[in-house]
DNA sequence: CAGCATCCGCTATGATACTG
DNA sequence: CAGTATCATAGCGGATGCTG
């Protein structure tokens, strides 16, 4: 397993993308973060995760759920009352997507410096036309 | 750092997104993961990289090479020769990336199943409506 | 060869209103 | 409370043709 190249590419990259797709995509690694200490309610969520709309918090629960990363359920009550948690299985991805985060925050200065970089060298160009 | 939804929501949000979206995008991970073990022209990636355009190629090397991920070299020849490779910057984030490949591909099977047992229950509850 | 410009469809996401 | 249904939209990504 040296090359990362071959793993995306001859493993099977429909399958690659598509567990790449359930973490990279927007709300996913925030609910995974925030469940990751213990259960939640669905309005608990919603409130706790600024900017997320109640479609989008449904939508990315149900496929986290899909796949086995997150449980979700119901009490038969009334009002009724479900509790959002992690499963075992989405416990093993919680190291891996850390490293991510922790390469993340240790590095956004860095990146934002290289942004700052390339964009004022762009600006340069632009003045010379 | 015990807490990664702290660290997704607390820190910089918008910058944490960001990161991430370098990282979670179509192309971004396959295109370092090839660059990772050497040098690659732009029609070589484009040759090796199955499915991506021309256009995508492009936009995606400019994002990696303004985050400092990846160098882009020109040779001023004729016929024009353009060389890409991984910075030492974006070497460390290799680790990371693999950690969440190798996660990928030892699970993929187990992710799978689960869906194929949701869409099952989803189907059986269909089939009583 | 290594792009850039243009057009264009699709999907992800958001806003809003309604329901058991 | 915990959703579902519907509509609207912005941006990603693909196809194609042109250029230094």
């Amino acid at each position: 397993m040296r090359s990362m190249g071959r793993m995306c590419l001859e493993h099977d990259p429909e399958m690659f993308r598509s567990v790449l797709d359930r973490v990279g995509d927007k709300w996913s690694l925030i609910l995974i973060g925030l469940l990751d200490t213990g259960s939640m309610r669905f309005t608990e969520l919603l409130r706790t995760t600024p900017g997320i709309s109640r479609r989008m918090l449904t939508l990315t629960l149900r496929n986290l759920e899909r796949d086995g990363i997150v449980k979700r359920t119901v009490y038969p009550e009334i009002p009724p009352r479900v509790e959002y948690e992690v499963t075992a299985f989405g416990h093993t991805l919680t190291p891996p997507v850390l490293g991510l985060a922790r390469w993340a925050a240790e590095n956004q200065d860095a990146i934002v410096a290289h942004r700052r970089a390339y964009d004022e060298a762009a600006g340069d160009l632009d003045d010379v036309e």
